[in-house]
DNA sequence: CGACATTTTGAGTCAGCTCAATCAGTGTGG
DNA sequence: CCACACTGATTGAGCTGACTCAAAATGTCG
C-alpha cells in the first residue's frame, strides 16, 4: 500500500468494504452504500494519537493505510496495547454509541486514515439492516478479540502468546489480501510487541529469539515469516474460530 | 434477591430495564416494550455451563438472580474468567449477530436465567431506535470492561488488580441497587477471584490478606465491605469512567 | 561517517508460582 | 452430639518465569 493522497474517495472506502465482506456477505445495493459515504482523509506520523481519551468525537475514524493500535497508560508510565488495527479497521466505531474515549487511538507507523461523521453512519445503516449487521459483527468480533487477549495475558506463557500474536496478526492480514498466509508485514519493534502481550522488551527479545531456533518463524526488517504454521499453532493455541472470518 | 419462580414475567424484566437505564434513559414506551419480551425462565444450580463453547443459541439469555460468568479453558486445563454477570445483564447479547460462541457462559451460584428468542429482541430493536441504541450501548460497555481487565492482567500488580476488581464489582452491583456503594455478596471463592484476575489461588490469598491488614476492606462469609473507598481506588487505580454510568 | 533507534546479551532480583500441609466451616449420617 | 467427608481459606517453603539494570552490538539513514 502506498500513500494515499489523491485516491478518489470510493477507492478510499474499498478497504473498508472488503474488510466487512470478511466477516458478513455484502450485496452490490450495500456496497454501494459503503463506497457513497463522506470521508475525510488525513495523513499522520508514525507514534501520534489520532484520538485520546477523554475525547468526545462526532466521527469515526477508517484505517486506510498502515498500522494502528488502541492503548491505555497506568500510573507507573506503562503501557497496554489494547487492539492493533489494520486497513479497513474502524478501531473507534464504538464512538458512534459512546461519548467518551476510554483509551487513546494512536497510529504505530505513518498512516492514512480517513474520518467520517457519525450522522453519515447512522445513515447507512438506517438505509440497510445488513449494513448495521455488519457493523455489529465488527464490534463484537472486536470483543472476542479482546477475550482471547485476556486469556493469553492472564493465562499463557510468554512464549505461547507471542507465537499467538503472530498467528493472528497473519491471519488478519490474509484475510484482507496482505498476507499469503505465510508472510507479510508487521512494522512493530519489540518494545511494541511487549505493550501489546503484557512482557517486558527484554523478555519478549528472548523468546521471540527462541521461536526463531525453533525454526517456527522468521523476522527480520518488520517483516514475519511463518516458518512452521502448525507448530506456531500448536505453541500458541492459536484457533481462528474467534475471529468468526467467513469460510 | 430470592428464587424467581412464580413471579410474573414482567417483573423478571425489570431488572434488564434497570440495567439498561444505568447507561441509557428511556422513555415510558421504550420501557413497556422492554417489559413486553417473552421470557422462558430457568433455574440453574451453581457450576454449571448455561452455554458452552462452540454451541449456537437462537435465544439471549438475561441474569434474573445470582452470579453469571463468562469464561475460555486453556491447554493446561487452567481457566480464565472473562467477564462477571450479576441481575439485569445479558451475557451472550452478541449471539445476536455471531452465530458461534467463542466461549462459554456458566454460573458461579444457583442463578435463575430467563432465555429470550433472538427474534423477539430484534423486533424491540427494530420497534424503537432507542432501545437498539441501549443495546448497543451494553455491547460495547462489556467491551470496555474487557479492555480494563486486559490492562490490569498485563500490567498491573496482583495486589493492584484485586483492588480494582473489588471497586468495580461493588461499582455495577450498586449501579442495579444490589449495594449501598459500600459493601455487597460477593459470593466468589478465591480459586474463582484468581482465576478472573489472572493470578494463583495462593497469591490471591496472600493479597487479599493484606489488603484486609491493610483495612481497605472486610471479607468475610461472601460478602465484601469496603472500609476506606479512596485508599482502595487509589491502590487499584480504579477510575470508573469506563463504566459508562449515567450521572 | 556519525547519530539514533533497535536488538541482543549478561547478571542479578523478585513477584508470583507450585507443592504440601494445616485449619475452619458446613453438612451428613448414626 | 459426635465422627467423617468436603470444600475453601491459610500458611510455609522453596522455585522460576519474567523483570530490571546496564552495556554492547547491529542496523538505518541523512
Amino acid at each position: 500500500m502506498e500513500l494515499a493522497r489523491g485516491m478518489a474517495t470510493q477507492e478510499h472506502l474499498e478497504g473498508l468494504v472488503l474488510k466487512l465482506e470478511t466477516v458478513t456477505p455484502l450485496s452490490e445495493e450495500e456496497r454501494r452504500l459503503l463506497l457513497g459515504l463522506p470521508l475525510s482523509v488525513r495523513r499522520f506520523e508514525a507514534y501520534r494519537d489520532i484520538v485520546s481519551e477523554g475525547e468526545r468525537t462526532k466521527q469515526c475514524c477508517l484505517v486506510i493505510e498502515g498500522l494502528v493500535c488502541r492503548y491505555k497508560l497506568v500510573a507507573n508510565g506503562e503501557r497496554q496495547i489494547l487492539s492493533l488495527h489494520i486497513p479497513g479497521d474502524i478501531p473507534d466505531l464504538h464512538s458512534l454509541h459512546i461519548e467518551e474515549m476510554d483509551h487513546s487511538l494512536g497510529t504505530l507507523t505513518a498512516a492514512t486514515v480517513g474520518f467520517i461523521p457519525h450522522e453519515a453512519v447512522r445513515n447507512v445503516t438506517r438505509a440497510s439492516y445488513r449494513v448495521s449487521e455488519a457493523f455489529w459483527r465488527e464490534a463484537l468480533i472486536d470483543a472476542a478479540i479482546f477475550r482471547e487477549w485476556m486469556v493469553g495475558i492472564g493465562r499463557r506463557s510468554a512464549t505461547s502468546r507471542i507465537a499467538h500474536f503472530l498467528c493472528e496478526f497473519v491471519t488478519k492480514m490474509k484475510a484482507i489480501g496482505l498476507s499469503d498466509g505465510v508472510t507479510c508485514d508487521l512494522p512493530m519493534t519489540q518494545p511494541e510487541i511487549a505493550d501489546a502481550l503484557g512482557l517486558s522488551t527484554v523478555h519478549t527479545n528472548k523468546k521471540l529469539r527462541e521461536l526463531r531456533q525453533a525454526k517456527l518463524v522468521r523476522i527480520r526488517a518488520n517483516r514475519v515469516t511463518v516458518m512452521d504454521w502448525d507448530g506456531l499453532c500448536e505453541l500458541g493455541e492459536f484457533d481462528p474460530r474467534y475471529l468468526h472470518l467467513r469460510k
